[in-house]
DNA sequence: CTGAAAGCGCTAACAA
DNA sequence: TTGTTAGCGCTTTCAG
């Protein structure tokens, strides 16, 4: 492994126009230049990034975080980060959280030693205290998906409540009034949010919330699947059912097939996120959409903004605020209450 | 951002002694370890990875390449490689090449230069002459599912040729002899050792090989969508349907359904991959499985070998073969056949 | 257009 | 147990 000491005695020229050629070819003659770019090639020499980004004090990476690499929203996030991070000449260090505060706290550490340029956050369960780390060391980031008012700081995420609340009112729309809830987590202030627009919604219908129609799953497959078992014993099955995201929701779908049930007409099913899996299972599942690639693209552009422009001391934060939609499919029984209506 | 240097002063001591606190803690006393740490605290420092990594000439992160995020099989990789790593406390750059070998040589460069402490390369599209520059500046990588033989490093990889021979076989017990295969991109190695499977079967079987049952898709939905199409045009329409992923399989079981037919009973359809969504769309969709996961958490851990006891110059590199396995589930119409036997 | 040299922040001899 | 100092490989003034 060349050095560009070595590069500069075998061309006979030195360290500084070996730099020059990499840095600012503009300022070097072309013989010259066509000398060293020979040479490098020759003595398969790469410049080491460590010592460039010691002596410029920048790097050019990025860190994304994210709580589940497994749920197929969060690829999609990252699809857009990469997209304008390649573009950009940047590259990203990938953390699954697993939505475990003390991993990413871990991970906060880590980056921050590393001097990645920026963070993105997605369903973050930082606090402020740990963010004000990063803002101490005056490195710029960007939150995506967490929706609370009291930060300071870049975001981009849809209204979670609102779409919770959508959703509901839709399923009460339909004709139900025994309506369960599967919430994520609810250590991330995301699924706080979903349960209150769930209960905004049954509380405006007038419906008295049950707490035997809540249950607490886990953001995948599995806890959807165990809470729909759960819900399935309640004294009076719902009728309907609100699983937090989409995976719980197919999981919840798997339970009540497995139990011999019909989707919508014994159980509706509705879900949250809009992964492609959800037009494709059977029956194809209701859901809030939310532009996720998207997401990761702005979040990444804003990010870069920070990067570039250097931190806007002046408090000058922006939030972008994106609405979810209501997707109407088979799983929520929409279509059977729309025959009944015209029978 | 303190330094070490103005720690030091702060601390009243040099900076070798904080340098040791944070890498030989043992080597110094209680009392000026205390007062370091209380200083380091106070001062908010935080030691910069660049110049210890310049240092001490090496990095701790590793390089992760795969071709889509955004298909589900990649993501499970990166779990297993995350978990590895994390644990050694190594952090991971994650790069979408997006099947293009230009992008891949490009990530291949920068992440040369960034010194990373090794790659995991995912379907590889990469040749002879661009491994040739990652070992020769020495620095240690694994290939995972990357099934060729005349290549000399440590690879870890399913046998597609034998899975993809397996299920084709599986379609002609069933009993079809119109058998139709959606390949992935043929320029990756993967895809041709599926077809030349596919191939085989067929041959074996005495079913002479028909061009127009091969189409060549993209690995995604949308491919398998209009493979699926395309060959339900064929003068005769193929009775079963090999995608050479469960993506494309899913795009198939699509194009099938929405031109009004029923699978398995008009048309079977297989896939390979196995991924989570397969067990979950209906008709459940027969496959290959692949070890994903454990495939990643293999590949790290052979990686993290090689990092830790240095490159075996003597080409001690391991192949570690995993047999692929089929799954029947529905959509192969096997059941349809059980039930003709036995009438 | 080119070279000499200082310095980025850290680690690890070597001395004390 | 601690301090002094020479690098690690690069970029960039400052002179010429």
């Amino acid at each position: 492994m060349a050095n560009i000491r070595e590069v500069a005695k075998q061309a006979g020229v030195s360290v500084a126009t070996v730099s020059r050629v990499l840095n600012h070819p503009e300022s070097v003659s072309a013989t010259t230049m066509e000398l060293v770019l020979a040479t490098m090639e020759k003595m398969q020499y790469t410049p080491n990034g460590f010592a460039r980004s010691l002596a410029l004090n920048r790097s050019s990476t990025i860190a994304l975080l994210i709580p589940n690499i497994l749920n197929p929203l969060y690829p999609q996030i990252a699809k857009g980060v990469e997209d304008v991070a390649h573009q950009k000449g940047y590259n990203i260090l990938l953390c699954n959280t697993e939505e475990n505060k003390e991993k990413e706290r871990d991970y906060l550490d880590m980056l921050i030693e590393k001097r990645v340029g920026g963070f993105i956050l997605t369903s973050s369960q930082l606090e402020n205290k740990d963010l004000q780390k990063i803002k101490n060391q005056n490195v710029p980031f960007v939150m995506v998906g967490r929706n609370i008012e009291d930060i300071d700081a870049n975001m981009v995420f849809t209204d979670y409540y609102m779409g919770a609340y959508q959703i509901t009112q839709h399923l009460i729309e339909v004709g139900y009034s025994k309506i369960a809830h599967i919430t994520g987590s609810l250590n991330q202030i995301e699924n706080l949010e979903k349960r209150r627009g769930y209960e905004k919604a049954l509380e405006e219908a007038g419906i008295s919330l049950q707490s035997q129609y809540i249950v607490e799953g886990n953001n995948e497959i599995e806890g959807g699947y165990l809470g729909a078992k759960k819900l399935l014993k309640s004294k009076e099955k719902p009728q309907a059912i609100f699983a937090a995201n989409d995976l719980m929701a197919i999981g919840a779908i798997d339970a009540i097939k497995s139990s011999g049930l019909h989707i919508p007409e014994d159980v509706a099913i509705v879900g949250f996120d809009d992964i492609t899996m959800a037009a494709l299972i059977e029956p194809k599942l209701t859901t809030i959409s939310q532009p996720v690639y998207k997401m990761g693209l702005i979040a990444a552009r804003l990010l870069f903004e920070s990067i570039e422009n250097g931190q806007q001391e002046d408090g000058f934060q922006q939030k972008i605020f994106l609405q979810p939609k209501l997707k109407v499919r088979k799983s929520c029984g929409h279509e059977n209450r729309v025959r009944e209506i015209f029978n």
